[in-house]
DNA sequence: TGATTTCCATACCGTTCCGCATAAAATAGA
DNA sequence: TCTATTTTATGCGGAACGGTATGGAAATCA
């Protein structure tokens, strides 16, 4: 059974809870991450966010809505921060450039090797068997996709000329996939920026 | 144990084995293209294959070596794709667009959903914990930057000008990574073509 | 034909999986 | 202090997991 919040003012009743949900909601992303839906069991889960069994199952549900909530927080803490980005000031070029380099710094965390992307890392392999993951990373993509192109658009002298806004959106966020995947197989951090600089390049060429 | 392949000329002596290894490496590749490394279990490949599971085992070993037979055989399929491909004649951009078409193809294939790409559908998420799988990624995308870079290479006046074929390579590949991701998620073929277009636009954009 | 070699099917091993049932612990209100 | 209510802890149970032992079936050579 999920928590029911307390609406206005706090009045719980019984034993107050021990853990902070937005905290172990963290840690339980964390263990996905490395690992995957699949190869991640309970126990895991268990240790990362030092909740038993129950309490978890009391917190979040089974296994898969808990993969669901990460997956959820992890789309709107992407979004958020790619709109903070896009939103900056100064020429498009450095705008971007800055927004791939906070993307690789994140994508190159992790305590024993590179995690890459969590929604590209662990949703994508999810995707062919469950709907409800294929639907959420197709909206994901639709939604990057969109802020991309509303920036792109809105600069459209420094484009190449006649180009298509929309169509150079897909493109930007090709380049977070190819740094999502190529962080995750260990790729350095100099070759990572070798590639957005490069992918920059095209998308800002001005003859 | 491993089966002796006959050498020289074929003298088996006792019975012979009543399966193809190459089909049910083929057969054992599509299932794990499906559900990913973890997700899938003996009894689905074996189910896949037709083989029960002392036969896999003989045949291929444990679950691990079985998988990385796979992957194995797919970077090889997947490297000779792409040579093929690079080496027909025509302008470099019609080139490009006919090996992402037929990649797009391949990618969108599937029983029930879109596979996407089998190496990067599949093997991303492990590659986290398991060394020999990130070492295999980082091979196989470096030998794709190089092949598509040294074809760039080859025909600098169809490349904008000044550019460096390597970087544009590596973008090349990037292509790939998007459209192995989006179709995994379920983009149709328009909007895959979409981005590939709008990829190659940019490589092959001259003033 | 008989012996030998290899493959195949059944069944089992110990382990791990996920989910839940039950009881103890901790707080608020009476 | 005593009761009600919620969270935590322990541990169980049925199922599935990966891997293997064992015995029978099938095909070839002598």
């Amino acid at each position: 059974m999920v928590q029911k919040e307390p609406s206005g003012s706090a009045k719980p009743r019984g034993r107050p809870r021990g853990y902070d949900p937005a905290t172990a909601l963290r840690q339980a992303r964390d263990a996905f991450w490395r690992n995957g839906f699949s190869a991640t069991s309970l126990d895991d889960l268990s240790a990362a966010t030092g909740l038993n069994r129950p309490s978890l199952y009391g917190a979040f549900g089974d296994k898969k809505a808990l993969y669901m909530a990460t997956l959820q927080r992890s789309r709107t803490e992407m979004l958020a921060g790619l709109e903070l980005g896009l939103s900056a000031p100064g020429p498009l070029r450095e705008v971007l450039l800055a927004i791939y380099a906070g993307a690789s710094a994140i994508y190159r965390s992790g305590s024993e090797a590179q995690r890459g992307c969590f929604l590209i890392g662990t949703a994508v392999t999810e995707s062919v068997a469950d709907p409800e993951v294929r639907k959420l990373l197709d909206q994901v993509f639709g939604e990057l996709d969109a802020a991309f192109a509303a920036r792109l658009a809105a600069s459209p002298d420094e484009l190449p000329p006649g180009a298509d806004p929309q169509a150079l959106g897909s493109m930007a966020t090709a380049i977070l996939h190819t740094l999502a995947v190529r962080a995750r197989t260990g790729a350095d951090e100099a070759s990572l920026r070798a590639i957005y600089e490069a992918g920059v390049g095209l998308i800002c060429a001005r003859p």
